[in-house]
RNA sequence: GGCCCUAUGGUCAAGCGGCUAAGACGACGCCCUCUCACGGCGUAAUCAUGGGUUCGAUUCCCGUUAGGGUCACCA
């Protein structure tokens, strides 16, 4: 076989050589140790936890040794390409704190190893495809897509082995004449990679997160470029992480069974093979067992959801960090106020298997972020949130913004600060008895005696500019005038001796108040709703019980 | 079915040949001069299984079982 004539007959148009691209993109010049490497979503307009996952081990590896994280849109599958994607995705990461040093942007691409986007690098896969088809590692396939099908029934009925392989591939050996005459009919042909593996072999192989795995080599005649002259992935991710100087190469593993073909691929061409991290996927639990987190089923899955559950970001990227790393979570209650950047991040920590979303888990983290915050940020947060989904809600905190503000700095800064919020979503059924608006009364009174009196004579004597412990005495005194305990302890030792105790009657003032059972300290929300507001509460609930 | 990965409480997990087997979330109980939210204390709960190797296995090896992933002109 003249492999000459076939390259030739197949690329015509190709000129350049692979030792043209080595010439075009060098290798970098970085400190040892640097780790370049690179997120390559494809661009469906749908970022996942998987991404972020993905995306926070890349970038922490990269930025932690001093290298570069870059960017490569990998739009190879034009069925799947969504427009506006590739913004929504950078917009979306830059959102999580993820920040590309090079590749794709918004504004067009950043750095020296270009274009960073799959679409626009076939020149460039074609010149390997060629330097393949002249070494006779790669042939051109004519199979139809029905084809293909026969052949996969057929091995189905046999038990044997499915793919492209031994006797199956039956456009391995053909003549140049036969090919050539396909190619004058304007058939259209898939380019091929010449196996020569055998699954008899073995190899180990180290993968930095798996650690040693056992790869059986490829026997199957891969598809090296789709009919439409574009690559696949393998092809892609060999010919772009090589000229991109790519050291790391962090993806799910998934990609562990066609590890194999990529080795292969490196070998044939002549590539450095790059480290790879495989790591697990993100579970969840489906009735009695679990299964990877998936992209119809859950909506947990997508980055809108915690955007629209109201979780900060602050908060799911310190979870999956607690998930990658898990001394994240010591680190944290030695460090309460670092920069999650300064964290020693290790692949060595990551799980090799797939860990299971927790929800709970994820509230906790959130609770504990939030409650770090200033009554500052949270308001802005909050805003943030409120504006895209509850307009209603903004409109009350942008009113009065100082009010927002110190409804919010209840409980809050000091050693002990209160956690009552795992995600801006619960703020409004939190604080909305603030709010006239807002304000309902759904809480009943218990059956017990003297409540509007008792009401009636705390409005009487509430004085706003009494000190906290003033104004407890107050009640106090009030407990003991209506026959309910004022010290606690007394009461518990002998309950029967009482009407009810100090508990019940703030427990009368807090349901006519905030119209509910239970609330932040009752001080506190007086001296923020105002003498005003809470009389007129105070008054009305007493007409309520009276009719 | 072939190939590959994984296996410590309900969940996330420390452990890397010798420990009464950390810690966190969740659950439950108690305490904390008004509820709630915090906080404190405590309880229950784990090395899948069978064989080796070894003076000694949660830890190393093999089998079994279970779970997961993958077998496209998708990534």
């Amino acid at each position: 076989m003249d492999y000459e004539r076939l390259a030739e007959l197949l690329f015509p148009d190709v000129k350049d050589t692979p030792e043209d691209m080595e010439r075009r993109y060098p290798p970098r010049n970085l400190p040892e140790g640097a780790v370049v490497s690179r997120m390559a979503p494809s661009p469906t307009g749908f970022v996942h936890l998987g991404n972020l996952v993905q995306g926070l081990t890349s970038e922490r590896m990269a930025h932690q040794t001093g290298g570069v994280l870059f960017l490569r849109v990998e739009d190879t599958d034009s069925k799947r390409e969504v427009p506006g994607a590739v913004r929504i995705l950078i917009e979306t990461l830059a959102h999580y704190g993820i920040r590309f040093d090079e590749g794709a942007g918004t504004g067009g691409d950043v750095g020296d190893y270009g274009p960073y986007t799959q679409s626009q690098r076939k020149d460039i896969y074609h010149v390997y495809a060629k330097h393949l088809v002249q070494s006779g590692m790669a042939y051109p396939c004519f199979c139809t897509e029905e084809d293909l099908e026969q052949m996969r029934k057929d091995q189905e009925e046999k038990h044997v082995n499915f793919g492209y392989y031994g006797s199956y591939a039956v456009w391995r050996d053909r003549g140049l004449d036969e090919i050539e005459a396909q190619i004058r009919a304007g058939k259209p042909w898939v380019l091929r990679f010449r196996s020569t593996g055998s699954i008899e072999n073995k190899h180990t192989f180290k993968d930095l997160v798996k650690g040693e795995i056992v790869l059986t080599e490829n026997d199957i005649d891969q598809v090296l470029l789709k009919s439409d002259g574009i690559p696949t992935y393998h092809f892609a991710h060999a010919v772009d992480d090589h000229l991109m100087r790519t050291t790391h190469v962090v993806r799910g593993d998934e990609w562990l069974p066609s590890l194999p073909f990529h080795v292969q691929l490196f070998r044939a061409l002549g590539f450095k093979l790059p480290q790879y991290a495989h790591i697990g996927p993100l579970m969840k639990m489906d009735g009695e067992s679990k299964r990877k987190l998936s992209k119809r089923k859950d909506p947990e899955l997508a980055l809108t959801f915690y955007k629209a559950e109201g979780f900060p970001v602050s908060s799911v990227y310190e979870y999956i960090l607690g998930i990658l790393n898990s001394n994240y979570e010591d680190w944290r209650k030695c460090n309460p106020d670092a920069d999650p950047t300064s964290f020693a991040f290790s692949y060595r920590k990551l799980n090799p298997a797939g860990s299971l979303f927790d929800y709970d888990k994820l509230c906790n983290v959130s609770k504990n972020v939030i409650s770090r915050m200033s009554a500052e940020q949270v308001y802005d947060e909050l805003l943030g949130f409120s504006a895209e989904f509850d307009p209603e809600f903004h409109a009350l905190l942008i009113r009065d913004p100082d009010y927002a503000k110190a409804i919010l700095g209840i409980g809050r800064g000091g050693k002990k600060p209160r956690k009552d919020l795992a995600t801006w979503k619960e703020a409004r059924p939190y604080m909305g008895f603030f709010y006239d608006e807002l304000f309902t009364r759904d809480e009943p009174f218990p059956e017990m005696p003297g409540i509007p009196e008792i009401l009636g004579a705390f409005a009487d004597g509430y004085d706003e500019a009494d000190a906290q412990d003033v104004w407890f005495d107050r009640i106090k005194a009030i407990a003991d005038r209506f026959g309910y305990a004022s010290d606690m302890k007394e009461y518990k030792e002998n309950p029967e001796a009482w009407k009810g105790s100090v508990a019940d009657v703030s427990n009368f003032i807090r349901i006519a108040v905030t119209g509910r059972s239970s609330s932040p300290d009752m001080y506190a929300v007086m001296q923020i709703l105002g003498k005003d507001r809470v009389t007129a509460r105070l008054r009305a609930a007493i007409a309520g019980l009276e009719v």
